[in-house]
DNA sequence: CTTGAATCTGACATCAGTGTCAGGTTCTAG
DNA sequence: CTAGAACCTGACACTGATGTCAGATTCAAG
């Protein structure tokens, strides 16, 4: 697959894309004239990296963890070292403490907004 | 109260404190000589400011959200317009999105720190 | 009054992912 | 072969909240 076709199926941009590769998030072939050529198991990764991203995972972070994740033909290729386990608990605890903030936040919009259907 | 005690109260850096009140988010009253001075409420309304940030909406959402919002002390000042509940309603559902998408992240997160653990 | 802490404004830097553009090359269907 | 779509690299811009620094002013305690 071209990198057209994965940004269309992950709703990623080329641009972004490109930078994963960059980062080393995202390998790919390369065609004799050097364009990227991307496994049907590009899309998974791809999604799971906009995933990580969005839950605040920077770059190097996320290249540390996927090596150690399931993907989806078969288990991981790495395990975690107790250094990057640490990192992980604490990046997992930053999320609490991120989701129980966006709770609250839904609730105060949903205030307002339920204020206004009143009226 | 000043603002190196709500930046301390707050955990919010006076920096943002200023950048805040530029936003038209936090108000001041102003010494005879300049400096600014606080009211008790401001500590609540820096934290909810911060926790609406951390939500993801930007200053222009929060300052129209702002004066729709139940403080500690009395109703709201305003009801939200038709126009302001189209947007919050937006933004309620990319927190939305943004939670399910934390919960996953943190799933992804767990297996790996787990999949180390029983090494 | 003096002095040190606190505050003021204004400016510039940063971060990291993404947008966008330019100029060139490769691919593929006809 | 050829045209047009798709892709390549490299560079620069942007966003938006926050850090940081400089130089000046104000505040509060002795």
């Amino acid at each position: 697959m071209r990198i057209g076709e994965l940004a269309r199926r992950t709703g990623v941009s080329e641009r972004s894309l490109r930078y994963y590769e960059t980062q080393g998030l995202l390998a790919s072939e390369r065609t004799p004239g050097g364009h990227r050529a991307y496994p049907e198991a590009a899309v998974d990764r791809v999604v799971r990296i906009q995933e990580l991203y969005a839950a605040g995972l920077h770059s190097t972070k996320i290249r540390q963890l996927l090596p150690c994740m399931r993907d989806q033909d078969g288990g991981p290729s790495a395990i975690a070292t107790p250094r990057l386990v640490a990192d992980l608990t604490a990046e997992r605890d930053r999320i609490d403490r991120t989701i129980a903030d966006l709770v609250r936040s839904r609730e105060t919009l949903d205030e307002v907004i339920d204020a206004a259907g009143d009226a």
